[in-house]
DNA sequence: CCCTGATATGACCCTTCGGTCACTCGCATA
DNA sequence: TATGCGAGTGACCGAAGGGTCATATCAGGG
C-alpha cells in the first residue's frame, strides 16, 4: 500500500462494549442485550471482511498489505489470523459477498420487472446500488486473477452464472423490441465492466450518490441494448 | 506473478541479427538495410515496453514483477535495467502509450465524424481498435494508483484532457439530439469502464475479433447516450 | 591488435510481506 | 481463588521482489 494514506480506525474492540454488560446465571441473562461470545466473533469478523474488500477495491489486492488491514481494524497482524486462515481466504470471501450481492440484485428484479429490459435496468441498477451503499464499494471483482486456481474456479462458476442470466435476459429483451445486431456477450462485458470500474472511482462523499449513478448506468444500458438512435 | 504461465520467449537479441551483417567502411555500407546502435536499443526497449504493457494489463502491476518480464524477453533481470531507469519508469510510458493512442482516436473521429454523436462513435471504435490491436491490448489504466504521486499527476492530466473532451462531444451530442437527463460526465466513466474492462477479458483468439468488438461497443455507447428505448 | 563502449550476467543487498509461534492478559466459570 | 479459554501481542522466519555492482563478452574504430 504505497500511497499518502488518511487515518482513520475503526478499532476491533467489540470487546469494550459487551465488557460493560455483566452476565450472571447459567443462560446469562441480558442475552438479548449482550452479544454471545459467537455472535462478537462473527460481527467481528465481518467487519475485517469490509474493511479489507474496501481497501482492496480501492488499491487492489496485491497493493494491500495485512499490515494495512490490521492498522485499519486497530489491531495486530498476527491478530487478523484469530479470524481469518490467510489472505487469499479474505479476497474469496469477499468475492462470494459481491457474488451475493448479485443474486440479491436479480431476485429483486424477478419479483419487480415485467418486460426484459425492465429486469435489466432493476438488475443493473439495483445491483450497483447494493455495491456502492451496502457494503461501501466492496466490489473485488476487479481483482478475479488474484485468486488461487481452486477459489478462482468457484468464483468463475458463481460469475459464469450471474452473466448467463444478465445475458439471456439480454437476448430476450433484444427479441422483445427486434433489434437486430447486438452481441449480447459483448453487451454483458460491456456494462460488467463498466460496473466493476465504479470500484475504482465511485466515493460516497463524492459528486453524484450511488441512486442516481444506479439509475443513470441503468438507463444507458438499457438503450445502449434496445435504445434507438435519431440519425 | 503467482498463476500457472504458458511459455514464450521472443528474446531481446537483435544483436543475433545485426551480427551476421558485416559492416566496413566509415559511414557503414548496409546502413539503409541494418539498424544503427540507437535504432536497435530503441527497438528494444519499445519491445520491452509492450512485452511489459501486455503482463501489467493481464495480469496487474504489482503481480507482474521484473523477473517475469525478463524471462519474456529472454534476458536477465539487470538487463531490463540497461533500458529503464525502474519499474515505475515502465508503468509510466505505458500509460503515456496508451494516452498517445487517445490522442489518435480523437484525431481520427474530428477528422471523419460529422455529427457529435457520429465522433463519439467513431472515437470510441478507434480507441478500442488501437487499444487491441496494435499493442496487444496494451491498455495499462487500470494500474493508476501504482503510479508514483508525481507521475499520477502527469497521467491524470492526461486523462483528464481525454475525459474532457469525450465529455464535451456527450454534451453536444446530447443537445444536438435533444436528450435530457442524461449526465455527461457519468456517461464517461460509463464508456470508460467497459473499455479498461476489455484489458482484461480481450484475448486476440478470443470468439470475436477485436473490429467487431469495437464496433458493437461504440454502438452500444452511442446508444446509451442518445438512444431511445421504445416503452 | 588493443582500446572503448554498449550489452548482458550473476551474485548480492535490503526491504516488505505473508505467515507462525510462544506468550500474556482478562474474563467467566467452577 | 484457581482454572481454562478466547483474544491479542511482539518477535521472528523464509521467500520474493526491486535495485545495485563488479565483471565478462564482444563488436567496431583507431
Amino acid at each position: 500500500m504505497r500511497r499518502s494514506s488518511a487515518s482513520k480506525k475503526p478499532v476491533l474492540k467489540t470487546k469494550a462494549l459487551g465488557a460493560r454488560a455483566p452476565r450472571r446465571g447459567r443462560v446469562s441473562a441480558w442475552s438479548n442485550v449482550v452479544m454471545s461470545a459467537e455472535q462478537q466473533f462473527a460481527l467481528k469478523r465481518r467487519a475485517l471482511m469490509k474493511e479489507a474488500a474496501r481497501a482492496f477495491s480501492l488499491y487492489g489486492y496485491e497493493a494491500t498489505s495485512l499490515l494495512d488491514i490490521a492498522k485499519m481494524m486497530g489491531v495486530t497482524k498476527a491478530a487478523l489470523y484469530h479470524y481469518v486462515k490467510n489472505k487469499q481466504e479474505i479476497l474469496f470471501e469477499c468475492h462470494l459477498l459481491s457474488h451475493e450481492l448479485g443474486n440479491q440484485a436479480i431476485e429483486y428484479a424477478n419479483a419487480n420487472g415485467d418486460s426484459s429490459l425492465e429486469k435489466i435496468r432493476l438488475l443493473a441498477r439495483r445491483y450497483i446500488e447494493l455495491l456502492t451503499d451496502e457494503i461501501g464499494s466492496c466490489a473485488v471483482l476487479l481483482e478475479f486473477n488474484a485468486l488461487t486456481p481452486e477459489n478462482r474456479a468457484v468464483i468463475a462458476g458463481h460469475r459464469d452464472r450471474f452473466e448467463r442470466h444478465l445475458r439471456n435476459l439480454v437476448k430476450a429483451a433484444l427479441a422483445e423490441n427486434k433489434v437486430a445486431g447486438r452481441e449480447p456477450k459483448l453487451a454483458v462485458f460491456f456494462l460488467m465492466g463498466a460496473v466493476n470500474w465504479l470500484t475504482r472511482w465511485y466515493r460516497p462523499d463524492g459528486e453524484f450518490d450511488s441512486k442516481f449513478i444506479a439509475a443513470q448506468f441503468a438507463d444507458m444500458f438499457a438503450s445502449a441494448i434496445a435504445g434507438r438512435v435519431a440519425r
